[in-house]
DNA sequence: TAGGCCATCTGGTCCT
DNA sequence: AGGACCAGATGGCCTA
């Protein structure tokens, strides 16, 4: 007899044209039950989280090579891996959702699939863009810096950034500067505000005791304020603490 | 109550 | 051949 699964007839369909009444219960608690009628069987499908929704289909066999306990095992196996497969797949979402710069917390609905697929384009956008408005400002500043320095002198020493990672940071007019890593953009400098006034972020003083260097800032990238979300919008930003805001 | 979001089942297709 | 991946269908839950 045909395979159910290669034969293009499926399972459901291989199943139908005989009268029985059966029930299982799979590995996860997948429940079958069935009517009888005249040609067709109608199977009812429900699982452990899904018993308030029973699910309706028709099913004939009167062509597969399987026997219906195999049909119904194999069935069952595919099912498993299929809700084992969207398992991993919302673990992977909630993972993005973690590194996410949104509001959190109990009141706070947690983004949707589709809205957590598009802030991570947008924030993607938003760093590589504010990553290349940072190196334009670093350059500039070590161009100035570097004309107004007294002949003979050595240029302004450099200093390198916590976590800095080499092979993507950017060498500022020659003289070995390098950014801060993607992510965690911190800044050491007078004036952060100066930076963010051309830039699309915000400035947040650190916590006294996990910086050394109290002009080490933080910046931000700044979203806008949004209550809700839907999947062309941009959610809340609740990043670091809004009473050290300083711009 | 309509619409958005989601979990689940299912069959088809592709890949190893 | 078996598993992964995908899209369609279905029904429940929640919110405006």
């Amino acid at each position: 007899m045909a395979d159910p699964v290669n034969s293009g007839i499926g399972l459901n369909d291989a199943l139908t044209s005989d009268e029985e009444t059966c029930d299982y219960v799979d590995i996860i608690g997948d429940y079958t039950s069935e009517t009888e009628s005249q040609g067709t069987r109608t199977t009812t499908v429900s699982s452990s989280s899904y018993i308030s929704s029973p699910m309706t289909i028709k099913t004939s066999y009167t062509t597969n090579g399987l026997s219906l306990e195999e049909i119904r095992e194999l069935r069952a196996k595919v099912n498993s891996r299929e809700r084992k497969r969207m398992h991993d797949l919302n673990v992977a979402l909630d993972s993005l959702r973690e590194v996410m710069p949104y509001a959190r917390g109990p009141s706070v609905r947690k983004l949707s699939k589709i809205s957590t697929l598009t802030l991570a384009r947008n924030y993607i956008q938003m760093l590589t863009k504010s990553l290349e408005e940072m190196k334009q400002l670093l350059d500039d500043i070590y161009r100035s810096s570097a004309a107004n320095r007294i002949p003979g002198t050595a240029l302004p020493p450099y200093r390198s950034f916590p976590g800095s990672v080499p092979h993507i940071g950017h060498s500022v007019a020659g003289a070995g500067y390098t950014l801060p890593p993607l992510g965690n953009p911190r800044v050491v400098m007078e004036n952060c505000s100066s930076v963010c006034s051309h830039m699309n972020c915000s400035c947040y003083m650190p916590n006294s005791g996990s910086f050394r260097n109290p002009r080490e800032y933080e910046i931000t990238p700044l979203f806008g304020n949004r209550a809700s979300v839907t999947s062309s919008s941009i959610p809340t930003i609740m990043y670091g603490d809004p009473s050290r805001h300083i711009k």
